[in-house]
RNA sequence: GGGCGCUUAGCUCAGUUGGUAGAGCGUCAGCCUUACAAGCUGAAUGUCGUAGGUUCGAUCCCUGCAGCGCCCACCA
């Protein structure tokens, strides 16, 4: 082997595109059914068939990265398996919107083409955002992508609806449903947002009619939030018990502009202490309404249109008004009547669609819904009894109240773009039927005159599929058998309610078993001011752009460092970015020091290793620790501080000290060369895998590097060498702890960042060499100090340490102090002594004020009676120390005067 | 209205059997030391939101309060 010459830099632009075909070329992803290992699956969140990449998608998509390349070292049958979503409506308003850009009316092409037209776009933007996963690095199985709309997925969830039909899970009913009047669909209630709208609470005065019907010029005043719906009143209503009212019940009073008798009513809904106590009851367009009327036998008066318009109904003044402006209307026609009698400033929460935000309208309609509560209990117990695990445990707070207070589940849109409803209607004999094929006659009566559902089936329906559909359920597949239950789910905790909650309880109904053993949720990226990532905000950053300008692995360590586990949050910037891209300049030219060294007969093999150098002792013992330490983190999914565990090491403890301790070994020649290359190459071999996780791509570059130079371990030989991601997970157990290493490495430094400090204080250059005498508070830590007496002579520029043997300070020495002693460096002649003096004062205050905090405790004999006897001695020990400090310290400052 | 979370250095955040607080960025100072100036070396900076309680001792446990944020909720 010959000294290698690195390029400058690691050139991402190029290698990424070339790795990835490596990669692709060699397999490396591919995940197959093996009973010999243990199984790991990941199924990932299906992003918009037609979206592109955004930060959110970086964000969900790294960790199941790190996952499933972890757990591929580490000798699973790891898979994770790729795919993406039809996403009803969004799809549909996208190709709506696009027919219209061409003047042409989706309804007027008629359902089968323009679902034609959805087909197109999709072929033509689906493979978008698999391509740009491809580029975060993503190792998906790419040969396993899925559709939830391809050939299988129609059958499981055809499938799986037809199961729940017939277990009478799933059932069709009348029912006050959310409605967006702009995607023309019923929603269900996740579907809704509750947004806080300043709005104002209408005092309106309805006419009291006599028993003749003519009015008694006295009024009845309603308080309302939506005056526009009073077009539909078809009563008013008081509390039963409402002894203001008592003489009104029974009554009828005139509902103004409609000039139409309404009866006055009574019900316990109603509270007394709200507006004037009074409401209307519009039961058309108002839930409570609605069941009020339901009990108290009262009509309906639809007045508001699927459009979101005033009806016929509503009279000729306002048919065709969109609902504000008929809002605006009836209240001046009100007040031209003089039936206004306040308007007050009311904030209310109103529903706005999750998709257009448009303000949903209740609506009375048949719809499709799934029945939860025995789901639900399911779903519950199993995260009780810990057969799923939710990480940040935190969340199980809100999976345990939504799953208690759920309500049935409307799975039916009004849209064309989805999964059909496999519900069949006989025009004989009206009998229903679900099925997975289309029936050609009636089932009870043999009639051929069947019609199937208009409608089709809620997005989320076949998204709860996905963890065992993905895996070729409905059939009894290999896959399904060994990777199902999924090992672990990542999602954004704003789809909780809407994603993994159902895909619990589609799971144990459907595939016998909960969908994953670990649920991790994590929140949101925001821009630098803490901001929302938006469109309208022009603050969301194109990854695209992003890997481009940083690289891509600095762009996943970035994120991975930051990660926003559980409900905080993480803020983006440019910094950030720039950090990261410094940790794969950093981990480059590390290597760059190591190769630019090569020479023969340094072949590597980390079991015959035999460690005699004390720093190669050190570093190796510390490269254990990381392993251990991050590992266990990530066994905790804690991606930050895994990572944080593998920076620290490798910045710190590797180039900060080890790198700068070996130099002259590695500049030299012989056995301490050969040693110093090939710890040094088992340590950025190391370092390569455990960054792998975070930044496949530099390190597959640096390992191929490696490799092509003839370096690889021949204690590892027998794994796959061709790409690091198919090499094997390190193991800790390899790595020996050695105590005598840490300790004696740990005094070295602790005097040399002393000799520097003293250095940088006094204004000494770098380049002088000083002399230096050490006085040691005990024996252990003298024979602590010898081994390390070279390394701390070479780094902190000293020429020769003596032992100070006691008493005085040698004159014209300032002291410092270091973990087992205190050191005297000698003042060279030219440093003025006042500049110093002030110095010194400065310090001795300081270090004045930790003694004082500690005698303080000292000469507390509570603290001494009851505090462990160890953490005593610990203190008096250290009071000691900064005692004898001070001492010196003082003793050096009288005598420069 | 109910529930939850957060408040620590100028900024972003770590900090679990309770023992007198850390990192990165930024700031200041010194270094082009033959891997890296996108670097190295060193320094400064905190009534740990607030008022109480428990304790020998509280950033940590308990209670009240304030500010910020999130989730849930059919009160017109």
């Amino acid at each position: 082997m010959t000294p290698v010459e690195m390029a400058k830099q690691f050139n991402h632009q190029e290698a990424e595109a070339r790795i990835a075909q490596l990669w692709e070329g060699l397999g490396v992803n591919k995940g197959r059914v093996d009973h010999s290992k243990k199984p790991f699956c990941v199924v990932i969140p299906p992003p918009n068939v037609t979206g592109i990449l955004h930060m959110g998608h970086v964000l969900d998509n790294i960790p199941q990265d790190v996952m499933t390349r972890w757990h591929r070292m580490r000798g699973f049958a790891a898979v994770w398996i790729p795919g993406t979503d039809h996403a009803g409506i969004a799809t549909q308003s996208v190709v709506k919107k696009q027919l219209e850009k061409e003047g042409i009316n989706m309804r007027d092409l008629g359902r089968e083409r323009f679902l034609e037209r959805v087909w197109q776009w999709r072929e033509k933007s689906g493979s978008t955002i698999i391509q740009q996963l491809k580029r975060l690095g993503c190792s998906c199985d790419w040969e396993r992508e899925r559709f939830t709309m391809d050939q299988g997925m129609v059958e499981a969830v055809l499938t799986a609806f037809v199961q729940l039909f017939d277990k009478g899970l799933v059932y069709r009913g009348k029912r006050m449903v959310n409605w967006c009047t702009v995607c023309l669909t019923a929603l269900s209630d996740e579907e809704v947002e509750m947004a806080s709208h300043s709005s104002h609470l209408w005092h309106l005065k309805y006419p009291i009619l006599n028993a003749a019907g003519q009015p008694t010029g006295e009024h009845v005043v309603v308080a309302t939030t939506r005056p526009e719906t009073m077009l539909g009143d078809t009563a008013v209503a008081v509390h039963p018990d409402d002894a203001r009212y008592k003489g009104l019940v029974g009554k009828t009073v005139l509902l103004p502009l409609q000039n139409r008798p309404i009866p006055v009513v009574a019900d316990p809904f109603v509270d007394p202490k709200f507006g004037t106590g009074v409401v209307k009851l519009t039961p058309a367009h108002d839930a409570n309404d609605y069941e009020a009327s339901q009990r108290l036998g009262l009509p309906l008066e639809v007045v508001i249109s699927d459009e979101g318009k005033m009806t016929a109904a509503a009279g000729a003044a306002y048919e065709g008004l969109d609902r504000q402006k008929a809002r605006k209307k009836v209240v001046e026609d009100l007040e031209a009547l003089g039936l206004v009698e306040k308007i007050e400033k009311h904030a209310n929460a109103v529903g706005e669609c999750y998709r257009c935000k448009s303000v949903v309208e209740p609506k009375l309609s048949d719809q499709w819904f799934v029945k939860m509560a025995p789901l639900a209990e399911k779903a519950k117990q199993a995260v009780l009894e810990g057969r799923t695990a939710i990480i940040p445990d935190s969340e199980k707070h809100d999976y345990f109240h939504w799953m208690d207070s759920i309500r049935d589940w409307c799975i039916s849109r009004q849209l064309w773009w989805g999964h059909r409803i496999p519900v069949f209607y006989c025009g004989g004999c009206k009998h229903v039927m679900a099925k997975v094929s289309a029936p050609a006659s009636c089932d009870s009566c043999g009639s051929e005159a069947i019609t199937q559902d208009e409608d089709v089936l809620d997005t989320w329906f076949s998204s709860q599929l996905w963890p065992f559909s993905t895996l070729g359920w409905p059939h009894k597949t290999e896959e399904l058998k060994f990777w199902y239950p999924n090992t672990w789910l990542m999602s954004g905790r704003d789809i909780l309610f809407f994603w993994d909650t159902r895909m619990m309880m589609a799971g144990l109904e459907l595939a016998g078993d909960v969908p994953f053993r670990t649920l991790v949720l994590h929140g949101i990226v925001r821009d630098s001011q803490g901001r929302k990532l938006s469109k309208s905000l022009n603050n969301s950053p194109d990854p695209l752009a992003l890997f481009d300008q940083f690289g891509t692995d600095a762009v996943r360590i970035s994120i991975a460092q930051n990660y926003p586990l559980g409900r905080q949050d993480a803020r983006l910037s440019e910094e950030l970015f720039r950090n990261g891209q410094g940790f794969v300049i950093k981990l480059w030219n590390a290597t760059k020091l190591v190769l630019g060294n090569l020479s023969g007969g340094c072949e590597l093999d980390s079991a015959k290793l035999k460690l005699e150098a004390l720093e190669d002792r050190w570093i190796v013992s510390r490269l254990g620790e990381a392993i251990r330490s991050h590992d266990a983190y990530l066994e905790k999914s804690d991606f930050s501080h895994a990572l944080g565990v593998v920076t620290s090491f490798f910045w710190d403890d590797f180039c900060d000290w080890y790198l700068e301790i070996i130099k002259p070994r590695l500049w030299g020649e012989g056995e301490q060369k050969r040693s110093a290359l090939a710890v040094s190459l088992l340590c950025l071999r190391t370092i390569y895998k455990l960054f792998h996780l975070y930044m496949p791509f530099v390190t597959e570059e640096l390992w191929q590097t490696l490799a092509s130079h003839g370096v690889s371990d021949a204690a590892t030989a027998h794994d796959d060498e061709r790409s690091i991601a198919l090499a094997s997970w390190p193991n800790a157990a390899l790595f020996a702890q050695d105590a005598d290493a840490e300790a004696q490495i740990g005094i070295m430094a602790s005097l040399v960042r002393g000799v520097r400090d003293v250095r940088q204080n006094l204004g000494i250059s770098p380049k002088q060499e000083l002399d230096t005498r050490l006085l040691f508070l005990s024996e252990g830590a003298r024979g602590n100090f010898e081994p390390v007496r070279g390394i701390a002579e070479a780094l902190g520029g000293v020429r020769g340490f003596a032992v100070h043997g006691g008493g005085a300070a040698p004159q014209g020495y300032v002291p410092l102090k270091f973990s087992g002693g205190i050191g005297y460096v000698q003042v060279p002649s030219d440093i003025d002594a006042r500049d110093i003096s002030s110095k010194l004062t400065a310090r001795i205050d300081k270090l004045g004020k930790a003694l004082q905090g500690i005698e303080k405790n000292l000469s507390n004999e509570n603290f001494v009676a009851n505090a462990p006897a160890e953490l005593v001695e610990e203190t008096k020990s250290k009071a000691a120390e900064l005692r004898e400090s001070i001492a010196k310290l003082d003793e050096f400052r009288r005598s420069l005067q």
